[in-house]
Order: C-alpha cells, then structure tokens, then sequence
DNA sequence: GCCGAACCGTACCGTACGGTACTATGTAAA
DNA sequence: TTTACATAGTACCGTACGGTACGGTTCGGC
C-alpha cells in the first residue's frame, strides 16, 4: 500500500516541487476551482499553464499523479493556522479556541479546499479512495492535531476537563462545524448570516465550555443562568 | 434563484416512477453502491436492468434526468424515520432523540446514501449544482423537519429550553455527525468502536441535554455531578 | 390472425479524453 | 560551434462514453 506507507514514520518528507512545477499545479488548481473535476483534464491543465502534456506526464506520472500533486500543494500553502504560543489566562484560552474555529470555517469554506474536497469525495468511490485518504491526511489530520494540542493544554490548565480526548474533540468540532460543511459541498449558498463565522465560533465555543468547561469556565462566561 | 423556488410552496408532487422504471433506477443504484460514478454509465446501466438504451432516453430524457431519477428514488425508499408519535414523558422523549440520532448515524453511514453523496458532491461544481441542491431538498431538509418537530415537541413539553431552533438544530446535528459524514465520504474506515451508533447517540443526546435540557432533564438523567 | 405499441439488444456515430511520439526551440556545458 | 538536455507545441492513437437509429420480439386489443 503505497499510499499509506509513511503514516506514521517520522517526519513525513513530502517531495516537493520546482518553482515552474508549482506554478503548473496552481494554473491547475485555478482551473480546478474554477470549472470543477470536468475542467481538470490533461489537455486543458497544459494549455493554462503552457506547458506541454509530455511534462505533465514526466513531472507527475499520470493524471491521478496531478491531482494528487495539486492536492498537497494546496495543503502546503494553507499551513494551518498560526504556530500557537501556548495560552496563559483564561480569556486567552477562549480567544485561542474561538480563533481556531473561526479560522476552521473560513478554511472549510475556502473555494480551494471545497473544489478539492469535491474532486476527492467524487473519486472516493472507486481506486481505493487515494485521494481522499491524502485529503485526510494533509487536512482533517492537522486539523485534528492543533485541535487536540489545544484542548490538552486546556485541559492541563485547568480551563477543562474531559477524560476521551477523542470525544471532546468530536464534540468540539461537530458544534463548529455542523453540517456546514457538506451543505456547502452539495452546493448549498449561505446565508449573510452563516456567513459571519466569528459569531458562530463564539457560539460554538460557548457550547463547547458548557460541556467541557471546569466551573471557573462557565462562571466567567455565562453567568451561570 | 431556481434552487429555492418550491421551498415552501406546498406538497410538491413528486413523479413517480413505474414498477419496470423503478426496477431500472434499484439496478442503477446497485451500479453506482458497487463501482461509483464511473460505473454509472448508460451501457452499465442497460446491461445491468436489462433494458435498452432507447428506453432511458425515453423514460428520464438523458443521463441526468437518470441520475436525478435514482436520487428521488433512494429519497422516496428511505422515508425517512418513523411516523413519530409524541413521546409525553421525559424519558420517552430522550428516547426518542437517542433512536433519532441512531437512524441518522445508520442512514447517513448507508452504502446508498454514501454513494448518492458523493456522486451528488462530485457534480457540485459544474452546472449549477442541480443533484446537489436535490440531495439537500430530498435529504438534508427531511431530517431537519423531524429534527425541528422532535425539538419543538420537547420545549413545549418542558424538557428543553431555547431561544433559536436552528441554534439547537445545528447542535444536536454536529454533536450527533461531527466529522463523521465528511470523513466517511471521503473513503475512511470506521473504527469497530465507532460503527456503535448508539453508543454514540447515547453521548451525543447527552451533550445536548447538557446544552439545552432543563433541569429536571440534568436531573433525570446525569445525577446532577 | 392481425395491428400497433412498447421495448430489448445491438450496431453505429461523433466526440472527448488519457496517454504517447515527434519536432522545434532554447540553453547550458564542453 | 557543437553536444546534450529540458521543454513547448502539436499531431496522433485507442478507447470509452453519450446519444441515436434500427431490426426483432413480445403482448394487449380487436
């Protein structure tokens, strides 16, 4: 299996591209965003970037091969989220947690990572799912780690207390995220108002202190009532 | 804005299909469960009903209007959770919250319902979007339905307190999915752990409860701690 | 028995795409 | 200047698919 041959061995060096390369994948990846998987074709991948099929086929194997590089070329630019000095007072706690959902949100809902979230999804079910396995990998995956650091030294500081990390993750996630996400792969506009991410992270992470929040939490938050 | 033209305008009457036609669209659905959309071509799809390609242009006009055909036709096979009698009692109604989520964690995790979502997800991005916007009306809008009536049932009888539905709504839905709808499209493997739906409804209808039960609910059901 | 409608199976057509081959051009080293 | 290499551009091939046309068969109505 080659696709899942350096899961978890050591630092991952992912190949990376020339510079004539990475402007290719990003004509494709315009090009991608623009007219969706029907778009993406070898031909017209080539014409946009002015290179020539042959390159194509040299540089990245097959088509598969492009995709696959388009993918972990947009995962390499969006770099999650910012490096994370670790959090101190309570306030700041939240404002962490709160800036990590809005900026989950507006990632999500990027035309980038929902053209490739389609194209992935739309390849999902047949050849084993490569793609989307690469999807997770390179974007849930790092979502769920930065998340889980988070929460951890939430919870060593005492702002928290959970004992299933994957459950409050889950939760966590689920009251950001909803059904937001596949409604905007389906197709589905927003409204003006869903398309205020920084209230509904505030929500989201007043719901989440509610239930994983330790007393001083929910205290200097809500009132109580 | 055609895609939310027959929102609230009353029964809409859906066609209906013949038993032959019917039997073509449960062969096709086969097709597209088994080998994806690449599979559900019009020769497949002949071949695999016994029909005549001349028989699906007649019936449902080009490969499109099968497509759209198969997703009102796996819609209208799922009807979508029980007829729902009121629960009157506390208990009763957690119940039947719990049984919700445990339905919607069965029929989103269906094989059927999977497939449809990809297939509707992969053509999102080119033409308007049309199965997609038919996913959500077939799909999305029938679970928030009985989703809003279970809740709605539930204030007035005093086991829930909340200002929004649709805040509510959009809790209970992500606590119950979280990333578990978008992770299975995608081609992930469930753990055994999380194939038990209804230990995972149990927490999530509990998290909810934390969220907007009232307090005989707490009470009821958490011993308080 | 005859007729017409519906329909199956197959053959056919045009096109679009993945992939390969070949030529021309530019460029850096010798 | 010459040689070797990388790449753009284009032409080409095989195949697969959407869509159409047509002959043959079944079946209900008369």
């Amino acid at each position: 299996m080659a696709q899942a041959a350096a899961r978890d061995s050591g630092p991952e060096v992912f190949e990376v591209f020339t510079p004539r390369q990475n402007a290719v994948l990003e004509s494709a990846l315009h090009l991608l965003v623009e007219g969706g998987d029907r778009a993406l074709t070898t031909a017209g991948i080539a014409r946009a970037a002015n290179c020539s099929k042959e390159s194509l086929y040299k540089w990245f194997g097959d088509r598969d091969g492009v995709l696959a590089a388009v993918v972990g070329y947009q995962a390499s630019k969006v770099r999650v989220l910012g490096p994370g000095e670790m959090p101190g007072s309570l306030s700041s706690f939240r404002e962490h947690l709160t800036r990590f959902a809005d900026d989950l949100l507006a990632v999500l809902s990027g035309e980038a990572s929902l053209a490739l979230n389609r194209l992935a999804i739309g390849q999902a079910s047949r050849a084993d799912a490569k793609l989307g396995h690469l999807v997770l990998e390179r974007g849930r995956r790092m979502i769920e780690l930065r998340a889980g650091a988070l929460l951890e030294t939430g919870r060593r500081r005492g702002f928290l207390a959970y004992d299933d990390a994957d459950e409050a993750y889950r939760a966590l996630y689920g009251l950001i995220i909803g059904d937001f996400h596949v409604r905007q792969l389906l197709g589905d506009q927003l409204t003006s108002q869903e398309k205020d991410f920084k209230a509904r992270a505030r929500v989201a992470i007043g719901q989440f202190f509610k239930l994983y929040g330790t007393g001083a939490a929910a205290h200097a938050t809500n009132a109580r009532s």
